[in-house]
RNA sequence: GGUCUCGUAGUAUAACGGUUAGUACAUCGGGUUUUCAUCCCGACAACGCGGGUUCGACUCCCGCCGAGAUCACCA
């Protein structure tokens, strides 16, 4: 079978942690099965309709490296992509449903239908719109709502995440088909596109599970084919039980990417979140996604959003680019992380500095404030340094005192390079025997007066060594 | 209320009738010449409850409990 799925989200807003998935496993399955994925933008509810939102959505898939086969940009042989380009083939469709009598226009006010769904309400009976069907209804034209003839009855079929589902006729009703306005509804919209585009595969979140029987109804009454459900469980919001929406604070996918969140640790996380291939494996590219994925290994419950195991990931896949691909591969992605300072030094020198710092990074964000006394003179904090655990039972003259010799000793070296570097500090703790702990904190926070920094040569060697010795100087002559 | 779904440590998950219930994140200890991090070692910690079926049940069946979804001219 030619695979074919597709990402159809409505242009509401941002694409947010709480629903990618719906566009990562159409893609995944449609790459592991050599088929395609179509992006459709449905757009039927002009209220709902938020300007720049289909850009947000194109944005995101990009961002993730889930690039669609055929869809807006690129097109296809199925164009348009957007449903409210479409609204004649709607209408076609439902032109066949009044002709067999599986439609009919209904002019029963929006008040009336309230009224009796509130009646329903009070006896604590189901509301069912077709035990209220009007006895005479018109023609369907423009402005009038086109409703569905549902024909209760048992439903049976096969999702492929939830497994064998079996319904009776009591949740089978007659649900509008096109509005007032002449738009479909999603309801029946979806079906039809797929329909014509060919889709195999329906991926959606659980919440159209229940409306699933209706839909099949509808692709009888179409005389089209079903094609294989697949519900994707929730992502649940960190506290609570609920389904993880904006009304959580759900942050949009590209958000995080300007927190320094890298697209191959998101995809990664939120892939394996509800999905796993049974291997004790944690760090997944692109391609073993692909490779690996399988629609009965996703999960059936819903799975909590984790950040913290985000930001892991993150930091392992720094280190994994830094490591594989090289420093240069991972500078790449730092444009815009840096402090302010650093905008006057160049590539090398950055690229220097991240190559002694790269593996303490858990977003690329945290390169502002792990940096900055690379790039400018550290403020000199002698509270700081008095105040350390290692330094505070030495006095102040035994501290000036072991900065000068540092300086004198360095200061003899012919070369400036972390491993003769290191042989220099080495002496220099036979010769003042002291504890790597004291000389060592010492002359770490009179380089950086940071809390924490890369180990004493590396750091030595990228700030060089005529910066080097003014700030132990600065810091001998301060104290 | 009707219908449907789900239920292994704090979190994400493995197990597909027989294991001391495995792994990862988090947490807590320890190690790698300073700090922070990486890396390594260790610890803590789970089968919702009750019945069956079976020699044997996390795994199969039933009931209960708990959680969620859905019942729009929104998707």
């Amino acid at each position: 079978m030619n695979v074919v799925t597709r990402f159809a989200p409505s242009p509401t807003g941002y694409i947010h942690i709480g629903n990618v998935r719906s566009a990562i496993y159409p893609y995944l399955l449609a790459h592991n099965k050599n088929g395609k994925m179509i992006l459709r933008i449905e757009d039927t509810d002009r209220e709902r309709y938020v300007e720049g939102a289909t850009e947000l959505i194109e944005d995101t898939l990009n961002w993730l490296g889930l690039e669609w086969d055929e869809g807006p940009i690129v097109g296809g042989p199925n164009a348009p992509y957007f449903q409210s380009e479409r609204k004649e083939i709607y209408h076609e469709y439902a032109r066949k449903l009044i002709e067999s009598g599986r439609a009919y226009a209904d002019p029963t006010p929006p008040e009336k239908i309230n009224q009796y769904r509130e009646e329903c309400n009070k006896k604590k009976i189901p509301f069912l719109y077709r035990n209220y069907r009007p006895e005479k209804t018109p023609e369907w034209e423009p402005g009038i709502p086109l409703r569905f003839k549902a024909d209760p009855k048992n439903y049976e079929w096969v999702d492929e995440v939830m497994g064998d589902m079996k319904t009776g006729p009591e949740v089978l009703d007659d649900i509008i088909l096109i509005k007032k306005d002449g738009f479909p509804t999603y309801n029946f919209a979806h079906i039809v596109d797929d329909a014509e585009m060919g889709v195999t595969h329906v991926m959606r979140g659980v919440e159209y599970l229940s409306s699933t029987p209706n839909y099949l109804a509808l692709y009888e009454a179409l005389n089209l084919p079903r094609p294989i459900f697949v519900s994707l469980p929730h992502i649940l919001a960190p506290t609570g039980n609920k389904k993880l929406g904006k009304r959580d604070g759900a942050k949009s996918v590209t958000e995080y990417r300007d927190d320094g969140v890298l697209p191959e640790a998101m995809l990664n996380y939120l892939a394996n979140l509800g999905w796993n291939d049974g291997t004790e494996q944690e760090i997944y590219t692109k391609e073993d996604l692909i490779k690996k994925f399988s629609l009965d290994r996703i999960q059936n419950s819903g799975a909590r959003y984790d950040e913290t195991k985000l930001l892991w990931l993150n930091g392992q896949w720094i280190r994994k680019i830094f490591d594989e691909q090289g420093a240069e591969a991972l500078y790449c992605k730092t444009a815009g992380f840096w402090p302010e300072v650093a905008d006057n030094y160049d590539d090398n020198y950055k690229m220097e500095v991240l190559s002694i710092i790269y593996d303490r990074l858990k977003t690329l964000s945290d390169l502002r404030e792990m940096t900055s006394y690379f790039f400018e003179e550290p403020k000199i904090d002698t509270d700081m340094l008095i105040n350390n655990k290692f330094l505070k039972k030495s006095s102040e003259s035994e501290l000036k005192e072991l900065l000068e010799k540092t300086v004198s000793k360095l200061s003899s070296l012919e070369s400036w390079e972390k491993d003769s570097l290191q042989l220099a500090l080495n002496e220099l703790l036979e010769e003042t025997s002291k504890k790597p702990a004291e000389l060592f904190s010492l002359i770490r926070i009179a380089l950086s007066y940071a809390p924490f920094s890369p180990a004493l040569n590396l750091t030595l060697e990228v700030l060089g060594k005529e910066v080097s010795l003014a700030r132990l100087n600065a810091t001998a002559r301060a104290i």
